[in-house]
DNA sequence: TACAAAGTGAGAGTGATTCTCACTTGATGC
DNA sequence: GCATCAAGTGAGAATCACTCTCACTTTGTA
């Protein structure tokens, strides 16, 4: 929320151009507070500007993804599912299993920790936690009464 | 190594049936030494069980991944990829991008560090972590030349 | 303003995974 | 051993997320 409809759009694709539904889609993807799929935010996106071609977000993922703009958090019933990501530094994802919020995480993994067992050299690494939100948790019922209601 | 041909298949599926096809697949998963698709198991076991239906390996790698004898390690060229998981332990892998190599890893994620941020309560996660194993790291190449060369 | 590279949208294509269905078979109790 | 039946099997069809193709637009730059 600090960056205007140009700046976001600039950052969210990085050495590419940005087309008008490619600037509305970056706004669709700032605006998700949960982690969603590229037809979640298809269908956002046609909210604004309707006529967007699917193959046209499927390609603005992509682009987001690699600008670090977006980060993929695996697959949720056959469908990559991502989460809009704001810092810039390295860290990870909480996701609420009843609503799909996401807030950010510290990394606990120190590469060098593992370098030692049998000569592998970790390069790299994937992480993403599970839980509830504070609000999920204070919801009794099986099915979260705020949000969108979309679990993981 | 520690398991007969009767004992591995009950332990790869906990609760279900073993017919000779799923003992074959277990077979071939205890087998495994790098992540393998669905697909890479499919030909290991048809080398030892011609006319195993694909169907049916994929219904028993659900199986043997329920049972904790298999975990998914995500996705790699559009296909989902396991390792053959030996500790009953909480733990997680190190996977070689080179030639798939899986080790394990001790988990280095303590939920109650997250609880504070916001509220949210962590119940699970999932880590893989990657590099290059000790034969991968020796091999000057791009193309590593131990095992199946299956990298990831 | 002119241009080349990049993006768009419709629709076809791909391919991993799941489903259906008629059979077969494993585990259990008698 | 034998009946029973829920569970597993295999072939093929179906699903469906995602990618590709292609004929246009457009963007960013000189
Ligand atoms: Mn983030
Ligand atoms: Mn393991
Ligand atoms: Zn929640
Ligand atoms: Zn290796």
């Amino acid at each position: 929320m600090a960056l205007d409809g140009g700046e976001l759009g600039r950052s969210a694709y990085v050495g590419a151009r940005v087309s008008p539904q490619r600037a509305a889609i970056a706004r669709a993807a700032d605006a998700m507070t949960s982690a969603f799929s590229v037809d979640d935010l298809l269908e956002a996106v046609r909210r604004q500007v309707p006529g967007v071609g699917a193959a046209t977000v499927y390609r603005a993922v992509s682009a987001m993804e690699a600008s670090g703009f977006v980060e993929s958090l695996g697959v949720r019933e056959g469908s990559a599912i991502y989460a809009r990501c704001h810092s810039g530094e390295h860290h990870h994802h909480l996701v609420c299993t009843g609503c799909g919020a996401v807030s950010d995480a510290e990394c606990p993994v120190a590469p060098e920790r593992y370098t030692a067992s049998d000569g592998f050299r970790v390069t790299g690494h994937s992480l993403v936690l599970y839980g509830q939100c504070a609000k999920c948790q204070s919801a009794p019922s099986s099915i979260s009464p705020h949000g969108r209601g979309g679990g993981i």
